[in-house]
DNA sequence: CTCCTAAGTAAGCGTCACTAACATATGTTA
DNA sequence: TAACATATGTTAGTGACGCTTACTTAGGAG
């Protein structure tokens, strides 16, 4: 069942067992401790922020979905904010877990492994648009929680590390971190542009996996400073 | 006077005369009619994203900016979305207005013009942040609104222009709309991870404009597919 | 001067984030 | 097992928001 729906038959009262049970399988139904609440929550955000952004999802219908009060969040998280806070932060594990497979994949330290890094960036931007849009947005007090920060240098050492990896086993004497802000750079930009739809209005039908495909050899400076 | 100052002013119902005059210098003082709310009230809001971002933004601080009652909008705009579009609009064409005078401080069809273009975008978002994320943000309904999408193509049109011009100029045979595509790509990631601050959770102290330096005649394909 | 219309106001609806005071489970200790 | 402390819910409320409805006023055309 669609959470939009539930929702709905919520605000009209029609609460019944079943459709209760079907949103949210609580481990102690009936009972006035949910028994999970906390994890409940970051679940019925996540839903929510999935399906209609993190700009239109409201601590209410969260409540609603997990089937408490508008007051019980209170208990577990400081505000709104904090709830979304530890979104972020698992959505930046999931990257993390994304890109390291992708290199394994095609193997370390290779412009293979570079290039699918890339594509893992914007493929992670499409399958999970809002999430993506959470990580890289402009909540400011969101994007300074300290395990977010921590998580998205993690991230991107990362790069750094594929990239002076690749420089070393090709011989080429470059900077590494500046390399991989190269990198970053063109395709976060890729990727903003495409879930945004800019593309859309001004060269419709792009292939942003040939894009990247293209571009990554010329950031990686293949064909300069060649020593070996 | 701060528009943060005058709001707290007016919502402890210190609403002097003076207070007033500074804040907005309607031309029909006191009046029942206000005589250009429209103008007021597009000028209020953009001082408004600007100080607090489009996200805190509310219509009734416009409102009480322009010193009027919360209904008084729907006279002029069909919901607040409308105000925002109109902010929009303008702002593309302030972004085009810069992007021509860049290219024509530095040469038509010159690399130097388009690096200045570059510079000239990044600027943008540095100067009008909160126009910025506006415009390319995530809000669907105001970026479909037909002028906006009619002013963003236009701007784009400009940069595959100076492409092309600058390949014939120097006898590159290549695709100027995909190299236009690279170039806005690069640009729009390094102004959005600028600004999100995102760059200094990794790479204090970053020089963007050396960036754009470095990367733009690796971009424009220099060194390759050269026949003169 | 009268009437029409454009452009304001006042009051109110439903929703939101958040708070304070109260109620009920749960688990520890005597 | 009883009593208490603490964790985790509820009820009821606050003030702000976007937006609507019905009323009021100003200004121009006939």
């Amino acid at each position: 069942m669609n959470a939009a729906d539930f929702l709905k038959s919520v605000k009209r009262g029609i609460t019944t067992a079943m459709t209760k049970a079907t949103a949210e399988p609580a481990p102690n139904k009936g009972a006035y401790h949910h028994g999970e609440l906390r994890e409940a929550l970051v679940r019925a955000t996540r839903q929510l922020v999935v399906e209609r952004g993190a700009e239109n999802f409201t601590l209410a219908d969260a409540c609603r979905l997990a089937g408490v009060t508008t007051a019980a969040p209170y208990r577990h998280f400081r505000d709104k904010q904090e709830i979304l806070e530890e979104l972020v932060a698992r959505a930046f594990d999931e990257m993390s877990e994304r890109s390291r497979v992708a290199v394994e994949a095609h193997g370390e330290g290779t412009i293979e492994g570079i290039r699918a890094m890339g594509h893992a960036y914007v493929q992670f931007a499409v399958d999970e648009t809002a999430m993506f849009r959470l990580m890289f947005g402009q909540n400011p007090a969101l994007k300074k929680a300290a395990d977010v920060v921590a998580r998205g240098q993690s991230c991107f050492a990362n790069v750094i590390n594929q990239v002076a990896l690749y420089c070393q086993r090709e011989g080429i004497q470059a900077n590494a971190p500046e390399i991989a802000v190269d990198l970053w750079t063109f395709v976060h930009g890729a990727a903003s542009l495409l879930i945004d739809e800019d593309y859309e209005k001004v060269a419709p039908g792009l292939d942003v996996q040939r894009l990247i495909e293209n571009v990554t050899p010329r950031l990686l400076r293949v064909d300069e400073h060649r020593e070996a």
